[in-house]
DNA sequence: ATATTTTTTTTGACTTGTCTAAAAATAATA
DNA sequence: TATTATTTTTAGACAAGTCAAAAAAAATAT
C-alpha cells in the first residue's frame, strides 16, 4: 500500500508531535506545524483513521497505529540518509539540505533507500546529529545532554542540534561549533543563564542560554 | 515559477512525441503515451496552453513554446543524471532504474541536479547511451546507426537503445550486449531480416531483426 | 459530394486536498 | 454551576486531475 505525499506529511507531524509532547497530537498542534487550517487537518485526520494509519477520537487528538508508526518510521529514515548524502557526497552544507530531503523522502522504493543507506557506509546520525533508523526502524541511542545543563568544569564533545533553523545552523558555522567539536564550560553567568566555554585551539566563546538550550553534548567524564 | 508533477509528465510525453514523429503531438498520441484517457489529455492541454508552456490549436495537435522546451529539457536531463547515479554509484543494473527516475526527476531545486552532475563527472550519456543536456539545455550529438543498417562485413560499438524495456534490456545482458561492446556483421540473411554478428572473444550471436532495429551502433571505419 | 469512420472536445461527475465561515463540543473561569 | 473562551468539527465551496459518455470536427471512403 502507498500513500501520499500530503498524508506522508501528516503521519510525519503526528509522529513528531507524540513524540515531543509525550501525548496525543492535538489537531491545532498539527495545524500549526504543517502551515494549514484546523479544518483541513480533521479532514485529513478522518482519512487517516479510515486507512488504520492512526488512532483518532473526535476532539480527543490523535495518536499513530501501528502502521502508520512504520510509515513515520521510513520516511524519517528516508529523509536523513538523503541529507547524509546532500552533506557527504554532494558537499552541501547542513542548513542547505532540509528542503531537498523533504522531497527525496516520499521517493518510493525500499531497493533504493537501502541501497543508498549501503552506499553511505550506513550512517547511524544524520548531518544535524540526527539518528537515523535501520531498515528495521530501530534507533540508535546515545547519551547527550543540552549544554545549558552542564556545569563549570564539565567537558562535551558537540552530538546535535534542537533548532534547526537555517540561521541557528549557520551561527554555529560562524562560532566553529560543528558536530563533534569538543567543550569546556569555564564560566556560568547566573544573571543571563549564559555560558563561556572553551573550545578546540584553546579558544574561548560566550554562549547565550538559547544557543544553549539548543545544542546537544556529549558529557566527557574527566 | 514551479509546475505539477502531472504538468511535467506531459510536457517531457508532448516532447517525446514531437522529436519522434517531427510534428505536432496529437491528443490521442500523448493519451497512449501517458495511459490515460483524450479527454483527460484534452483539458491538461488547455491548462498548459494558458501558462504558454504549449502552442495548441484544438483539433490541431500541440508543440512546445520555448518555456515548455526548456522545462522538458531540464526534465530529462535530471531524469538521465539520477539514472546515472543509480547504476554508477549505487549499482542498479541498466533495467532497474526507471521507475526511480521517473519519480527522481520531479525533486525541484537547481542547485541539486548541477551538484548531482558534477558529484557524477558530468556524464554526456545516461546508462542506455541516450545523452544528457547540459545545464544550458545543450545536447552532445554522436552519430550513430541502428545495427539493422549494417552491412556485411561492417563493424561497430553498441552505443544505445532505442527499446528501453526490461525485457530488451534483459536480453542484451544475457547475450552480452552491454554499451560498448564491440560487433562485426558476419552474415546477413535477407528470409527474415536477422544478422550473424561476431562480438568480444570471437563469440558468434543471431541477432533477430526486431533486435537489430532496437541496437544503436557507432560504425567503425575499416 | 455524401456517408462513414476516426479523432477530438465537451459535459457532467468523482477524488484529493485545500479553504472560510459557522456550529458544536470541550475546557477554563467566574 | 453557569458563563465564557478555546478547540474542534461540520458545511459548503473551490482547484487540480481524473474518467465515461455524448457531441462535434476532421479525415476517409464510397
Amino acid at each position: 500500500m502507498t500513500h501520499s505525499q500530503a498524508e506522508e506529511n501528516y503521519l510525519k507531524a503526528i509522529f513528531s508531535i507524540s513524540e515531543k509532547e509525550g501525548k496525543a497530537a492535538s489537531t491545532n498542534a498539527i495545524a500549526a506545524m504543517m502551515q494549514t487550517t484546523a479544518a483541513s487537518v480533521t479532514d485529513m485526520l478522518r482519512r487517516l483513521s479510515e486507512k488504520n494509519l492512526i488512532a483518532y477520537e473526535k476532539y480527543r487528538g490523535v495518536t499513530l497505529s501501528e502502521s502508520g508508526h512504520k510509515v513515520a518510521t521510513a520516511l524519517i529514515r528516508k529523509h536523513r540518509l538523503w541529507e547524509v548524502f546532500l552533506v557527504d557526497k554532494l558537499g552541501f552544507t547542513w542548513d542547505e539540505v532540509h528542503e531537498f530531503a523533504e522531497q527525496l523522502e516520499h521517493v518510493q522504493g525500499d531497493a533504493l533507500v537501502n541501497r543508498l543507506d549501503q552506499f553511505l557506509g550506513n550512517p547511524k546520525f544524520d548531518p544535524h546529529g540526527d539518528p537515523i533508523p535501520d531498515a528495521q526502524g530501530r534507533w540508535t541511542h546515545r547519551p547527550q545532554a543540552l549544554l545549558s545543563t552542564l556545569q563549570t568544569g564539565d567537558r562535551g564533545v558537540v552530538t546535535g542540534v534542537e533548532d534547526h533553523t537555517t540561521a541557528f545552523l549557520q551561527y554555529l558555522d560562524q562560532q566553529g561549533l560543528a558536530l563533534g567539536a569538543s567543550l569546556e564550560v569555564i564560566e556560568r553567568f547566573p544573571y543571563d543563564h549564559s555560558l563561556r566555554v572553551r573550545t578546540h585551539g584553546d579558544r574561548e566563546l560566550v554562549l547565550s542560554e538559547k544557543v544553549c538550550q539548543n545544542l546537544y553534548v556529549r558529557t566527557l567524564n574527566t
